[in-house]
DNA sequence: ACCTGAACACCGTTCAAGT
DNA sequence: ACCTGAACACCGTTCAAGT
């Protein structure tokens, strides 16, 4: 690195190496989105980060969707599919859930990006699904119920995202009157999971309610498991 | 009403009777929203609809946060609690359940806007958790794990909202060749859904799956349900 | 090919001035 | 009390001009 840290404004035209790449602006969006929250990971803030005018991003992402596309694999590649065709489908399924609620869980504005975009051929996330779609149909889920299961399992994974990103108080009943079995069962509820945050509790306890509603299910189609 | 459909432009100072209030506000914003999406719902737009400059605005409600809040108690609504009390608690959950989700898949920009902001103290919001937690509690459910369980099936319903969504192609694997049993299981899925949407067949499969492991629950705690 | 600089059409919010 | 009008500090995106 040279003497100054604030880097003299480059004049116009071309610079001889290139000061941007793809990854570099998706890495440095990625940090500003967690460092100071949606607003704060603007074209504009990534661009002021870079040390660069807004249009020049424009070289080498489309624009905000693809941006954000970007953004998603990145998050993305937190997701551990590892335990199918390794571990019985409820087991790796449940290490699955855990990771890929926690990869978003860390990075909450992405959550609400997620359902907006169509998934791009090709990518992690395609990988993700084929190893998913693979395990259960080797563990004897049939083929039609395999794609609305997975959906299902997902929706309980983005929701508890979501709801991580929630502050802890969000539905602190205050000391409404009209409400005191709503305060009781929130204080009771908060006393019971101790140290722990309560979004936490209710996603494990969520988690393990679908798993044995889809062990029974999976019992029930007469097949031997893992 | 006057002769004319396009109001004059109205002249500095207050008028005789004001033209706006915060329900006139927060419909229009909500009617915007369902017509034109996310980005039709500024409140530069609410105001042009109205035939009013952005600032008068500001006399009704505080800013944009205080705007989201009005729209989700508007939203919510619709969320029918009217089964606790009167029928057994799963089939109750069920209708709660199903009646959120559709209150909001409704109204798709208005989901992300649920996990940002705490819920204000006696609003409708207030009372609908009061109903539920009363109905659980009654039906046998232990205080210290109500909290949870409701949040749990929350994330599974604001999940599913979300999903509901977003485009019906939007886990299409498309041609990659990599892919092969994501095809399969992508055609195979959506041909036993018919006629009906996948992220419906989803949302009931993963609701009836999470009601299935609630009940095995409940009956573990050794009570009578209903 | 890859940057700057200017421009365009947007935002939310504040506040003095008018009635 | 309730509106206008001007202003401020932002957005994403396009495009000619420079090297």
């Amino acid at each position: 690195m040279a003497v100054s840290d604030k880097p003299q404004p480059r004049r116009s035209g071309r610079p001889t190496t290139a000061v941007l790449s793809r990854g570099l602006i998706l890495e440095t969006a990625l940090r500003l989105l967690d460092e100071r929250g949606e607003s704060g990971a603007s074209l504009r803030e990534i661009a002021r980060e870079l040390g660069v005018r807004p249009s020049a991003l424009y070289n080498h992402i489309a624009g905000q969707d693809d941006l954000i596309s970007g953004i998603r694999e990145l998050v993305s590649d937190r997701i551990d599919v590892s335990g199918f065709g390794e571990l019985p489908w409820d087991e790796a399924m449940e290490r699955w859930a855990r990771s890929y609620r926690n990869a978003f869980a860390d990075h909450p504005p992405t959550i609400a990006l997620l359902g907006v975009l169509p998934i791009a051929t090709g990518t992690r996330t395609s990988e993700m699904y084929e190893a998913v779609f693979s395990g259960l149909i080797a563990a004897g889920w049939p083929e039609p119920e395999v794609l609305s299961t997975v959906v299902g399992v997902e929706c309980l994974i983005l929701g508890a995202a979501l709801d991580h990103s929630a502050p802890d108080n969000m539905l602190d009943p205050g000391d409404d009157p009209h409400a005191p079995t709503f305060r009781a069962v929130y204080d009771a509820g908060h006393a019971a999971a101790g140290e722990r945050r309560l979004t936490d509790v209710a996603f494990e306890l969520g988690l393990s309610a679908m798993l044995a509603g889809l062990r029974a299910r999976h019992t029930a189609f007469g097949v031997a498991g893992g």
